[in-house]
DNA sequence: TAGTTACGTCACCCACT
DNA sequence: GTGGGTGACGTAA
């Protein structure tokens, strides 16, 4: 048998467990030489932390209780309990809470603590015996540190057709290294379909041809949700194992009261399902089936047009007349996935992120854990431990959140927007804003302009961020747009966990100074741009800021933007350097140039509205690149109508063209029908219709008239009411559209011109009524 | 398998005329 | 009929 005494390789997996009396960590992994490995280590023993006066009789569990040089944050000395099980260990902590003795960091999962010990953020190195058996490699309780590894991870979408009213299943398809559908029938000549005669075998064939590829990814479209949950239930009626994994059975757990998804437990191999991995990685899709997705991302049309029962009265019809048509059809489906998976990165977005946050790649969400896998390793290090989350600071008080700046209402010309990279992180890095440094007692303090002071020299958080603004810099300069996104994302959650008491290391007044400090610093920087340079500003939302050059100024509005940002920077630093004796890490960039912008005053009112404008940016050769934000066109609930509309109104307005000619012209083809097709609302339903109570929005409305709940409804507005897109009947209210879309959006703008829709409409009854 | 607050708009609904 | 309060949604940052 062939061994070898290193190996570095990706974490794909984890399990534990508690076996014969020890605790026992399984790691699945894939070399970098493309070997899948897997770690067992049972010699990591489960720990926690308790006061060091706690008595002795209440700690007798562990099988070592040692006094380690390390204080909790509010300076109790502590002592370190080992336990032989896991199950030991959480029953010895809940035995003590109820007691009444604080514990710490019990509530830490053990495969994570042996994780973020060993500085494992998806690489890590492997030292010790690693045997060679067929195509894997084994390895018992070698040395594991974290390890910077580059490994390419093998892909398998797969997609499955079923007969709807039975559950049974008919084919099976994979893309991965080769394309294969497996399905039920006589042998079919084709190289990449495989006829199986019965179900049973249907899956048995399945599976060995995963264990024959053995993709280090399974992916699919609603994966675990369907397909898998589907098989798991076949493999159960047939009495087939379900091994999907390199190691015993998988297993699919429904989506219950514990957890809101369906999860799927697989040894060995990751199962991302690609709907909710582009949700995660803010994709944003007006509808996330396969279809659609492949028609935006791919430009491809799938081979069966219809939806619903359509569909599955074609694909029964396809089962029993033409097989080969529906290996065809299931096999396009699951390279669409393929497809969809490789060209938006959502492999690469997921190990960059791994790399930085430690999270697996099967890992949703989790700022939270996130924030303690940098954290806490690095509080260790310092010599204190953390509370349990749940003993978290709890406050009533709602935390101050960003600073939004009253507008100037109206049509401007040349505007500039300036805002400060990186805002939150960047006061963190400054005013050395952290955990530790808040409560260490260390006399060498910096209090900045809001908030309590913290230790200079007792700090972690500020040399994270630094850590992670070079990191980001390092991947901008090598061209790696995947990790230099995953960066910031992680920067930017810093302030919202800290702000949680989900977080164990939340304090009202940590969060509360940091974004007391973004106000302060906006207001200063704001008003230091008003009498230094005599412009004025017109609007400003938490780290920005738009300057009003006016119409005389455009030649040189680039320049004068470079200018501002570069003076206001050296004033700044100089101002915190003398005020509050910091090394200020901000810095205020000069984003664009708005050659038109509009301010619209809130809706029937005379104010300026807030976190509503749209700018315009003159390219080279004159045109106008109109951005709309927070009003109607970017609002997926309004119509495509109202969007469309308001994109040229407002064009024409910046153009100083006339408008009365188009509007009337819009809502003669609203009302003449030939615009139907873009009057349809979307909105989402977020819970369930029955809990609609007192109030029935249209959305609700029109979803009551359906037989199933949807996620999301699209709906028209006919004459008898909101009417859901299937099943509409009454005629369109065209009333309603032109009153609820096209008014409030042409009012708005109109008003700045000094212009009148109701004038401009009633023109259009003199001319044809 | 826990990031935050600030903001605008709309339609509904009920207490008033 | 109107007007104010409120629930719901989606958005900016």
């Amino acid at each position: 048998m062939e061994s070898s005494s290193a190996a570095k390789a990706f974490l794909l997996s984890t399990s534990y467990r508690d076996n014969r009396g020890r605790f026992e960590i399984a790691l699945y992994g894939k070399t970098e030489d493309g070997v899948p490995i897997k770690v067992i280590i049972d010699g990591f023993r489960p720990l926690f932390f308790v006061p060091r006066q706690t008595p002795p009789a209440f700690t007798s569990a562990a099988s070592e209780r040692k006094a380690l040089p390390m204080k909790s944050l509010d300076h109790q000395e502590v002592d370190c309990l080992y336990f032989p099980t896991y199950r030991e260990c959480a029953r010895t902590a809940e035995s003590l809470r109820a007691s009444g003795v604080p514990v710490y960091e019990s509530d830490i999962n053990p495969v994570d603590r042996f994780l973020m010990e060993r500085g494992v953020r998806g690489g890590f190195r492997v030292e010790g015996r690693i045997e060679y058996r067929g195509s894997h490699c084994y390895a018992y309780n070698p040395r594991i540190r974290g390890y910077g590894v580059s490994v390419d991870l093998t892909v398998m979408a797969i997609d499955i057709e079923t007969n709807v009213s039975t559950g049974e299943i008919y084919s099976i398809a994979c893309a991965g290294k080769s394309k294969k559908t497996f399905i039920r029938g006589e042998l079919i000549e084709h190289p990449e379909m495989v006829a199986c005669p019965n179900e049973r075998q249907l899956l048995q064939v399945f599976f060995e041809h995963i264990g024959r590829e053995d993709p280090d990814i399974i992916i699919g479209w609603n994966v675990i949700d369907f397909d898998l949950s589907v098989i798991q239930s076949r493999c159960d009626e047939l009495s087939v194992p379900f091994l999907l994994g390199r190691a015993n059975t998988a297993r699919v757990l429904p989506s219950s009261g514990n957890h809101r998804f369906a999860v799927v437990r697989v040894q060995g191999r990751v199962v991302l399902d690609v709907p909710t991995m582009l949700r995660a990685q803010f994709y944003n899709f007006e509808s996330y089936s396969l279809d659609n997705v492949a028609e935006q991302v791919l430009g491809k049309a799938k081979l069966i047009s219809q939806t619903g029962a359509e569909k599955i009265a074609e694909i029964d019809r396809l089962f029993s007349e033409d097989k080969k048509a529906l290996a065809e059809y299931n096999l396009e489906d699951s390279q669409l996935t393929l497809d969809i998976f490789k060209k938006t990165g959502i492999l690469q977005n997921a190990v960059a992120r791994s790399k930085l946050s430690g999270h697996l790649l099967d890992r949703l969400g989790g700022s939270v854990a996130a924030f303690d896998f940098l954290y806490l390793p690095a509080l260790h290090r310092k010599g204190y431990v953390a509370k349990n989350t749940i003993d978290a600071e709890r406050s009533d008080r709602l935390l101050p959140g960003g600073y939004v700046m009253d507008s100037v209402p109206g049509l401007h010309e040349n505007v500039l927007l300036l805002d400060f990279k990186s805002l939150y992180p960047s006061l963190i890095m400054t005013f050395r804003i952290d955990p530790l440094g808040l409560h260490s007692e260390s006399k060498s303090r910096v209090r900045g302009p809001a908030g309590p002071s913290f230790a200079t020299d007792q700090t972690l958080l500020p040399g994270i961020i630094e850590n992670l603004m070079q990191a980001r810099a390092e991947a901008k300069k090598r061209r790696n747009p995947h990790l230099s996104q995953a960066v910031k994302i992680l920067m930017n959650s810093f302030y919202g966990v800290l702000g949680t008491p989900g977080c164990r290391f939340f304090s009202y007044d940590l969060a509360s100074t940091i974004t007391e400090t973004g106000r302060c610093i906006l207001k200063m920087t704001s008003k230091y741009i008003e009498e230094h340079f005599g412009k004025k500003v017109i609007y400003g939302d938490t780290d920005s800021l738009f300057i009003l050059l006016g119409s005389q100024a455009q030649g040189n509005a680039q320049a004068t933007g470079k200018e501002i940002v570069s003076e206001v920077n050296g004033w700044l630093t100089a101002e915190l350097k003398k005020v509050y004796g910091v090394e200020p890490a901000l810095e205020l960039e000069f984003e664009t140039h708005f050659r038109h912008f509009f301010m619209p005053t809130v809706r029937g009112g005379t104010q300026g509205s807030k976190k509503r404008y749209c700018g315009a940016i003159e390219n080279q050769n004159g045109d106008l690149q109109l951005m709309f934000k927070g009003l109607e066109s970017a609002r997926t609930d309004w119509t495509q109508l109202s969007r469309e509309f308001q994109h040229e109104l407002y064009m024409r307005i910046f153009r100083n063209q006339p408008v009365e000619d188009y509007i009337q012209r819009t809502i003669q083809r609203v009302r003449s029908g030939e615009v139907d097709e873009m009057l349809v609302y979307r909105k989402k339903i977020n819970k369930p219709l029955s809990q609609y109570v007192g109030t029935a929005p249209p959305h609700v409305q029109a979803a009551r008239l359906l037989d199933v709940q949807p996620r999301a409804i699209s709906y028209y507005i006919t004459v008898e009411g909101p009417q859901p897109v299937e099943k509409r009947h009454a005629p369109l209210d065209y009333d309603h559209y032109i009153t609820a879309q096209i008014q409030p959006i042409a009012e708005s703008i109109l008003e700045s011109k000094g212009l009148d829709f109701e004038s401009i409409v009633t023109g259009q009854q003199d001319l044809f009524g």
